[in-house]
DNA sequence: TGATTGTATTACTGTCTAAGTATGAAGGCA
DNA sequence: TGCCTTCATACTTAGACAGTAATACAATCA
């Protein structure tokens, strides 16, 4: 087995820990069809602004989403594709593991389906 | 933009959630060749037995690990191959990332292109 | 039966963090 | 200049969680 020495592994769980919020989940399927600036987003998600700026910090900080400013706005926006492949894989494994756990077709796992695209 | 229910987000939120801790990802890839049982693993990560127990739980809890009594010994195994999928995708996406943030060969770098099967 | 091994659980501590409130900083406009 | 909009930054509170030590539990063995 080829370990990965300790940074990288701070990496990567760094980088699964800032898709681990359903809030910080939710502000990037608000970025899914094009970058938007914080109030949009705001609107979009339902949280306070506070909030969404310090998950979008976080987001920022993770590299997931890059940030530009215009005038007094700032727009974010997904930060590589490969993001939403991501949770794509996870949907996937998830309806999977939901449908173990409960051997049936539940609420879950169709709305898992629906972002499979 | 289809979005999902806030269960459905909570199961992903947690299925990262699992992946977001270096002790659990030392576990995953101790897991990588095969399935072994706590001491086993205990061994490999040099954490504390009480500690891979909990954790071993909580991956256990979110699907990403099969668990199978023999005598005495608890063996665990990788409960589905789309997991180091994941993680070889988040490599390939930590690498770019330190890549932007750095801009130049890392050992971080080098070290997350070794898991890239 | 009693001892040993392997694993899970509990209690505890320290650390981290999500969310809310309030405030501050910066740019745009009258 | 003064006001407004937009965003970021303390600060606080409450809750979650990682790690450790001690203990409980179960299966095996002498």
């Amino acid at each position: 087995m080829q370990a990965l020495d300790d940074s990288a592994l701070n990496h990567v769980a760094t980088y699964f820990r800032a898709l681990s919020e359903p809030t910080r989940l939710r502000i990037l399927n608000a970025l899914r069809d094009g970058g938007k600036n914080v109030s949009q987003i705001t609107a979009l998600t339902g949280c306070g602004q506070a909030n969404v700026s310090k998950h979008l910090a976080l987001l920022f900080e993770a590299g997931l989403v890059t940030r530009s400013a215009q005038g007094t706005a700032v727009f974010y926006a997904i930060a590589d594709s490969a993001t939403f492949e991501l949770c794509d894989i996870v949907c996937g494994n998830v309806a999977r593991i939901v449908e173990r756990q409960f051997s049936n077709t539940s609420a879950v796992k169709r709305q898992l389906g629906k972002v499979a695209r």
